[in-house]
DNA sequence: GCAGGGTCTGTGACCGGTCACAGAACGCAG
DNA sequence: CTGCGTTCTGTGACCGGTCACAGACCCTGC
């Protein structure tokens, strides 16, 4: 080893951060005093707490977090493990805001929001690794595959998490989610009670609850009408794919008066083939979307869509993995947030 | 204290987690051969390796993150710091690209990314705590102030850091970037080339190098023809700002028949102002958009733009700063990225 | 004067890794 | 047989915090 002495003395690189130590000496007192000011503990004399305050400023003292994480043996830090592809993780309003839900609350409590993509199968095993590495204290997991197998490790390594989206068979779990099933079923009726005949759906994302939920609501309601012929199915919740969703449709389908849309990012995807093909929305065919995101807002004409609380879904996740972490029993039922169809111009 | 026995014994909660000692028992070795072993080393007998490997996988050893961060003075992990509302920050697809960008190269190093959102104001304290806890090892700074006191921060702590666009006057640090300047003077002298005479600007962000150096280009490459009548400014790149302020400049120069807008967001907002108000673009008025995101394909015209190559600067920064924590000199020359204009339907 | 309680402080062990050093085992040349 | 170098292993100290425990000090009441 002939490279530069990263961990030299002070003689070149940063002057060695200040410890406790540290302050403890220039205050005059003991480690254990100092560390009960700094945690705010009862039984502290005013004249040390302000002596270990005028060092503390003096040597410009910052706790190390890794020293105070391997002494407590928690991190403060929550993953927020997303399941999908890094690109659509940031097109993904619906994602966006649940982890902005999650990261208020968190934040609020003092605690560091850590993103965790798994994008490729071969990331499973970095996961595992961070989440068992002590480098967080619990999970927030979204749009997980109904058979992933980041069940089986948050399980073996019993990390403090919480789904948001109804967990698969047999997997009991904390859970916040929305009636997907029922939300569909409102749409379909809708369109229904609006006069729309052939009604056909862009299914996407049915190896997901929501996914399979949609399609399932959907057929519930349709009942007679249901038409296999009439869906088209997509991996992703994503705008490219219901744009090449639609056209195939509209192939199959010529004759079709409405698309209820698995997502808007896929509506407005539709939207645009939709368009291409001449079609007017919603005098020719009406179309529906799910998750009243901007994508909604920003289509023309602006999508009649459902409305679900993405942002109060992060919330409520977040609070449910701080509430396990503070000891309390894991509420396995899940909680059901409202949601309702928001009429716009599209149908 | 009456609350549950968090750290009490295995009676109850987690079985306690395996460490390097029970590997050690188990392999009948001892820790430092066992470390060897784990961190691949000289100088370790191939049956002890084995022994090792059988006794990790039998007791389910996985390395303790906070223990080898305090004992190494190194996270591997680095702050992706971003001076922007939490919203903008999903919206803005610029910088998710940028992130994009980053993360792969950091995740090919088994490098970590932790996203340090900075919001109000009073978060500087939060991120200054972070960026010297010990929490990251070096920073990507995204989109800050020209006055930003994270600067400050960055410099009395030494954390080596890359900045994303041009440094202020007077602070010295590597950064990579692309020439503003002359991207916008390109926009105006293509707008001017094409028969456009009254050119108005939407420019943003003035706080920031990105936004001056925009209008400053776009003032250069007009000359004579610049009328600070035409320009409106608006603190970010927002699509609704952007809208709002494009429904401004038709009020006060009714006349104009080209805009240059400072981002695609902006572009976005100040066409559905344009459709608003009747103009037809790109013949009666043409727009130029910038950044070449999402955005500009979405509208309709599609937007000419400049391309920038967000993810590689991404990149750049990302080895930029790993490059540092190599010890390598660090390049305060900064580099520069082409750019270039991409004629689509709008201009 | 002393027991008993509350307040305040200092010390040593510990969290789970890494590293420098010391030394054991072995081969080989003189 | 001794000396030397290489390979391999074990030990104790350390990173920078926290915590349990022991004790010092002060006040109060008998």
């Amino acid at each position: 080893m002939t490279g530069t002495s990263i961990r030299g003395m002070p003689s070149t690189g940063a002057p060695r951060r200040a410890t406790i130590r540290d302050v403890a000496v220039e205050a005059g007192l003991s480690r254990g005093t100092v560390t009960r000011v700094l945690n705010g503990e009862r039984y502290v004399s005013p004249a040390a707490r302000e002596a270990v305050e005028r060092a503390v400023a003096k040597v410009g003292y910052v706790p190390n977090t890794a020293a105070r994480n391997l002494a407590l043996r928690r991190t403060h830090a929550i993953g927020f493990c997303v399941h999908e592809p890094h690109a659509l993780f940031l097109e993904d309003p619906n994602i966006g805001s649940i982890l902005l839900g999650a990261n208020s609350v968190l934040s609020a409590a003092d605690f560091q929001m850590v993103s965790i993509v798994i994008d490729s199968l071969r990331d499973s095993e970095r996961v595992a690794r961070y989440l068992s590495g002590g480098f967080v204290d619990g999970a927030i997991v979204v749009s997980a595959r109904q058979d992933d197998s980041l069940f089986d490790v948050l399980h073996r390594l019993s990390v403090p998490a919480t789904l948001v989206g109804r967990p698969p068979e047999g997997i009991t779990m904390p859970w916040v989610g929305i009636d997907n099933r029922g939300a569909a079923a409102a749409v379909a009726t809708h369109l229904l009670a609006t006069g729309r005949r052939r009604v056909g759906m862009l299914a996407a994302a049915l190896d997901r609850d929501s996914g399979a939920d949609r399609l399932a609501g959907f057929r519930d309601a349709l009942g007679d009408r249901f038409d296999p012929e009439l869906v088209v199915e997509l991996p992703l919740y994503e705008y490219t794919a219901g744009r090449a969703a639609m056209t195939q449709l509209l192939a199959r389908a010529p004759e079709l008066d409405a698309v209820f849309a698995a997502s808007d990012a896929v509506a407005a995807g539709a939207l645009e083939a939709l368009r291409a093909a001449g079609r007017r929305v919603p005098d020719d065919v009406a179309l529906v979307g799910f998750d009243d995101s901007s994508w909604a807002l920003r289509c023309d004409p602006p999508l009649t869509t459902v409305h679900q609380p993405a942002r109060v879904l992060g919330e409520r996740a977040a609070q449910s993995v701080l509430a396990q972490l503070r000891g309390a029993p894991a509420d396995l039922d899940g909680s059901l947030l409202e949601t309702h169809v928001v009429v716009r111009g599209s149908a």
